[in-house]
DNA sequence: TCTGGGGTCCTAGGACCC
DNA sequence: TCTGGGGTCCTAGGACCC
């Protein structure tokens, strides 16, 4: 058996743990630049605020209803992922990381019946040791998993929920629309639905040769997890990434070279940081910039280039050198440029890089220059050894208006607690939302 | 005015090899 | 008039996930 353990509402949970006064209130989380929600609480739900829309689309509902609202906190929720992954770790042999808020768990050394129990147990402690809520899903397989997940989402389960038998399962599926099966995406749903399979059991039974056909193999594997016959392995390792991307829309259009260099800069920098930490060296390297594209009647123009690196490399200093070279290539002059991005492509292991006979480039010297970064960065915090060509100004930076405290990486964002009469200086929050200055992380 | 960011996998088709 | 058979590698585009 696998367990999927799924932290309920991520965001808006981290919000509230060291914040209970948002119990019970509706609460957004936006994402990147204040655009869309992207996470809600239960009373937010009931509102009808629905995921993904933008927040200005919904400004009149949230003050009406005066739901408390977020900008991304990622220092916080990824601090808190960590406690609620390591805690997990702790009743399994072998987990799954899946994402931010969501672990796979090797469930098979346990009895069948006691799996439920010993479900609750994991939910009680990660409630009570770091006061996340979290739904936990049974089945045999990791489709089965997910949807016995979305079961224990559902009020009256408290919050775990098992297959047990086959007929139980087929009972259930028969009620799940396809689109609710993990795999199944908005395009293969609607091809389903026109050719009458409405629900996860329809498609559990539609002939494979007929599915491999039309939805390719990963399709067929969907179709037969859901029938229990378990096709998707548990990954407890996780592989070097193949691209690593650093992507960020800007606060304000810009229109000038420079602060667009001084993004690509910080972007290719933040990509060398990631490629470094997974031992990995690129080979190729890409820069976009995007006008936006939701002002059609501005002039569009957003180009991408690829360059070859001639050694593959994680070095800073040589990657800036090339990222703002393709950027002054692909730049033009009368444009309002809404975001800009890096991609790292053709990534290799680090110590297989081939050498090049006419190229200095991967001295030690070089490589001690980047350790040495990285150490100060992580100790101090990021951005406390930048290059010149990030610039200071940074005009394009990010829209953090609702940002909350780093209550647990930051010693000066720490919890105060006020005893006695001192009234908190803002009625909902402990520590109002303030400038962030540059100060160590940890 | 205001619309996120970061990934993976599969397939078809073209170019190439013998 | 008649024009084989078996492969690999690469890329773009499309699908999916959180």
């Amino acid at each position: 058996m696998i367990a999927l353990a799924d932290c309920n509402n991520f965001y808006a949970s981290c919000e509230r743990v060291f914040n209970p006064g948002l119990i019970g209130q509706p609460v957004v989380v936006l994402s990147n630049n204040d655009g869309c929600v992207i996470s809600r609480s239960e009373e937010a739900k009931k509102l009808g605020i629905k995921m993904a829309v933008p927040a200005y689309q919904i400004e009149k509902l949230i003050i009406k209803n005066q739901v408390k609202v977020f900008s991304s906190n990622y220092a916080l929720y990824g601090d808190l992922s960590n406690r609620v992954m390591n805690t997990l770790a702790g009743f399994t042999p072998s987990l799954e990381i899946y994402s931010i808020d969501e672990s796979f768990l090797d469930f098979s050394f346990l009895p069948p019946p006691q799996a439920a129990d010993y479900a609750r147990q994991i939910r009680r402690t990660l409630l009570k040791n770091i006061g996340i809520p979290v739904s936990i899903g049974i089945g045999p397989t990791k489709t089965l998993a997910k949807v016995a997940n979305k079961i224990a989402k559902k009020q009256g389960t408290d919050g775990v929920f098992v297959f047990e038998t086959a007929a139980a399962t087929a009972e259930y599926l028969q009620k799940l629309m396809v689109d609710e099966v993990w795999g199944i995406g908005r395009q293969h749903a609607a091809w389903l639905h026109a050719n009458k399979i409405h629900t996860a059991y329809d498609f559990s039974q539609a002939p494979a040769h007929w599915v491999k056909k039309h939805l390719s193999v990963t399709g067929l594997r969907t179709k037969d997890e859901l029938c229990g016959i378990s096709c998707i392995d548990l990954e407890e390792f996780q592989s070097r990434k193949k691209t690593i991307c650093t992507s960020r829309s800007f606060g304000q259009p810009q229109s000038q070279l420079e602060p667009l260099t001084e993004a690509v800069a910080t972007f290719t920098m933040k990509c060398a940081e990631k490629l470094r930490h997974q031992h990995s060296a690129a080979t190729e390297l890409m820069v976009f910039i995007l006008t936006n594209p939701f002002r059609s009647e501005l002039p569009q123009y957003s180009p991408s280039r690829v360059i070859r690196l001639p050694v593959a490399t994680n070095d800073s200093l040589e990657l800036v050198k090339h990222a703002t070279a393709a950027l002054k290539a692909i730049y033009r002059e009368g444009y309002l440029f809404k975001k800009a991005g890096v991609i790292v492509m053709g990534l290799i292991p680090e110590n297989e890089v081939q050498l090049n006979l006419f190229s200095s480039s991967g001295t030690p010297q070089q490589r001690r220059l980047m350790e040495t970064i990285d150490r100060l960065n992580r100790h101090y915090g990021s951005d406390t050894i930048q290059l010149a060509a990030q610039g200071t100004k940074r005009k394009w930076k990010l829209r953090q208006e609702r940002l909350s405290p780093r209550y647990t990486t930051n010693w000066k964002e720490i919890l105060v607690i006020n005893v006695g009469n001192e009234k908190a200086p803002d009625g909902d929050n402990p520590q109002p939302p303030r400038p962030r200055t540059e100060t160590p992380e940890s």
